[in-house]
DNA sequence: AGAGCATATACCCGCACAGGAATACGTCAA
DNA sequence: TTGACGTATTCCTGTGCGGGTATATGCTCT
């Protein structure tokens, strides 16, 4: 039953973020850090727990890992993914994180992979 | 952000039997041992742990429990259940719940807010 | 080789929760 | 009132996770 892993996954608000933002496109760590204000640790973390779970893929680019959606996902994954896009809309948290995102995008000083539109 | 609560529910396996058979109808405690064939605390406790989130309503029927989804629900849980709904379909376990619950339901032993269809 | 950057891991603590055993509570019937 | 039934709660144990500090790893440039 990997539906539960899935949810698993969804029950903590620094994860949620994550996703939410991976939803918009691939991010590497020290954005996350940008955008989230959360300390490197607790990122690398909860990224590599997303990892282990398969709801997170990472390639490294030079220095930087860049972190996104795994381009095969199964039906459980899309339809929850999808379900959180819904859920999050009118959420500020989760608008504030997608104007920060715009900020940092903006500026651009991202390895190629990461911030692709 | 009650989001969370939600995924926090949907993150046991034996809640997220619970939920998918309230999708159906209320339930009273002893239908769900029956059903998900676990002991009685076990249960209980899950279905407390919902309470108090308020992700379902009970009311005393005599003797019995009657357990369901509380009538007014928000946004988020409509979606995440709908989607739970979705992912479910497949999965044996959840379809050998369906078909326990549609014994049970024959049996009909039950208190009369329950199994209402 | 060394420094500097980006990221990951190890170790620690505290807490919440899953699960079981025993017991308490609420309701009804005799 | 007593007993039976359905359900809830208390107490206990083990485990997993969130968070922080410190340190390790990997890559790049000099």
């Amino acid at each position: 039953m990997e539906l539960i892993q899935i949810y698993q996954c969804l029950c903590d608000p620094t994860r949620l973020r994550i996703l939410h933002l991976l939803a918009q496109t691939p991010l590497c760590v020290c954005h996350f850090q940008e955008i989230l204000d959360e300390p490197q640790v607790k990122i690398s973390k909860h990224l590599a727990y997303l990892r282990e779970r398969g709801m997170v893929v990472a390639e490294r680019e030079q220095n930087w890992m860049i972190y996104s959606l795994p381009k095969k996902r199964d039906a459980e994954l899309t339809a929850n993914l999808k379900c959180l896009q819904d859920c999050v809309q009118a959420d500020p948290v989760f608008k504030r994180d997608l104007r920060m995102l715009a900020k940092v995008s903006a500026k651009s000083d991202a390895p190629a992979g990461a911030l692709v539109r």
